[in-house]
DNA sequence: TTTAACTATGAATATAATTCATGTTGGATT
DNA sequence: AATCCAACATGAATTATATTCATAGTTAAA
């Protein structure tokens, strides 16, 4: 029955005092506005506007319409300027969920850094994924997932951010605290803690311990880093972590930590991202910020080695 | 570009979880619905749901724009009812002027006891028309206009509230107050003080002093009675006021009141309004509850004669 | 009274939305 | 994996709707 044209011809008909002048302002004949409001009229069974006197004075029932025009049409306008900027992906949704929770170390900072030059984005952390982040991502519910273990999956495209060590930590007074380099073999007697995450998808696991065939005597789980760093300093087990996670604790003189074989183990960290959001304008903003932030920020950090590189 | 369609169709689908069900829901056929989105998603270059996944789920675009048919909806159907009740005179808009200022002592009464019944009639006072009240009446800038002499203007209708007295009001020590009544001669030599309006429209000078051929020394005016009787009650004039104006004075003695001429010089008071509001509900509603209070409230008045029975 | 500016009207036209009939797809089921 | 079902997509035909054109009728001001 009512319809935006309605509002917007009210409006029109307001700021010029006439029909005629508001038919030029909306580029169309004055007929048709008599037409749509004389229609208009029928429908409602009212008066819209005094056509004697100028300028045209608007009735109780076309000043209702023309307030209901200036709270609508604003709205209006917005969402129409918010689609066109989701269509050139000059603003967009970035719901961002992470599979270790010291990322936040580096993901928090990239994230200040980035909210004033992007205050169009929808920005928020999805802290209850843990398990399964990527599946959601592909099914839309988020749309960027940190992850140190890109898997296969139709419509997602993963960005390598970079290349980090992982230490293992041991509390200061742990034997091994003495030893300069860890073998997979000392882990044979050890209770591993580990973020809640498949053993399958741990470098530890798959770099290092299962290619000697080494399994530890138990795996234990924590969600924040904190919670492990706790667990290691009291002698609860030991922990494969990010060197840049561990940094604070080694260096506060809680913990010790040690590379991991010979040549250390060392794990890549990528964004996963749904294809169709890759190329987004607002995206790589936020992809070049967190690049940028980390290796300003975390020490021992390099670049992903590209596919077609050298590759150990 | 954008349109209520759309946002309606958004809200449905969101509302319903699948386009078929929406389509039902808004009685189109699901072609229909996947039509209008995709001209919609083509315009704007975005995606508005994710086809894949029952239920459906919307892409940010899609959120946004539901979160715009969730402000703006409800906005338009409250125009809508709004603008029927308009039409059907279940609500409408009420603002008032009075050529006298006495009239407030009913008025506000009448506009008490009604407000409550028609929470949806937007009640006014316009204080500043005094003169020329009719006029914007018929321009449509008041809505109900007190008079005590109507005029034929094309479109505006009288409708008669009630018959008073008007009684000479004069200071309880002046000569005058020792008379049972007034005759015109007696008011050649005295000062008048009236309500802003020309002589022409004041019955006392209409049916009483010009038909004896006698006008006051001078006339001075004053737009509240009580400045009038602040004046006559200091001896700087005479007024003529409706009986019911004048009571409360003469109660607590503050002025004496006389009737003028052997039967009195009688008035009658009208609601005055545009002949396209009069038959409207909102509006008969008014005018008893005016007639209501009035024959309730004020002692001395009674029904206007009908032109077509006896009159004087 | 005349005039200039504005609004109304009806038929013709142009535009846009909807349906119809059918094809395609994704996800669940066996 | 093969099948099936429900849901969505598509293009042409149709219908509905809005707009224009041409003209007539009003109104307010000169």
């Amino acid at each position: 029955m009512l319809d935006l044209k309605h509002l917007k011809t009210l409006r029109a008909l307001s700021e010029s005092g006439s029909l005629t002048r508001a038919a030029d302002q909306l580029h169309v004949t004055q007929s048709a506005l008599s037409h749509q409001i004389r229609d208009l009229e029928d429908g409602f069974g009212v008066q819209l506007f005094v056509r004697k006197s100028r300028p045209l004075r608007l009735t109780p029932a076309g000043d209702c319409l023309l307030a209901t025009a200036s709270a609508v049409l604003p709205l209006i306008a917005e969402a129409e300027s918010a689609l066109f900027q989701l269509g050139k992906g000059q603003r967009g949704r970035l719901h961002m969920a992470i599979e270790c929770h010291s990322c936040y170390l580096w993901l928090i900072p990239s994230v200040n850094a980035y909210r004033p030059n992007w205050p169009e984005v929808e920005l928020d952390f999805v802290g209850h994924w843990h398990l399964d982040a990527l599946p959601a991502l592909a099914r839309g519910e988020l749309d960027l997932v940190v992850t140190a273990d890109p898997q296969p999956i139709e419509g997602i495209v993963y960005e390598p951010l970079f290349r980090f060590e992982i230490l293992l930590a041991v509390a200061l007074t742990h034997s091994l605290a003495e030893q300069r380099r860890i073998s997979a073999a000392d882990l044979g007697d050890q209770i591993m803690i580990t973020y809640p995450v498949a053993p399958e998808r741990l470098d530890v696991f798959r770099q290092f311990l299962w290619p000697a065939g080494v399994e530890p005597v138990s795996v234990r789980t924590a969600d924040m880093t904190m919670m492990i760093v706790q667990l290691v300093a009291s002698q609860r087990g030991v922990a494969a972590l990010p060197s840049w996670a561990v940094r604070e604790y080694t260096d506060s003189g809680l913990l010790a930590a040690r590379p991991l074989g010979a040549e250390g183990v060392w794990s890549n960290l990528y964004a996963s991202v749904r294809s169709e959001d890759y190329a987004a304008p607002f995206m790589q903003a936020f992809l070049a910020t967190v690049r940028d932030v980390s290796f300003r920020t975390l020490s021992g950090i390099r670049a992903v080695p590209t596919e077609s590189g050298p590759d150990a």
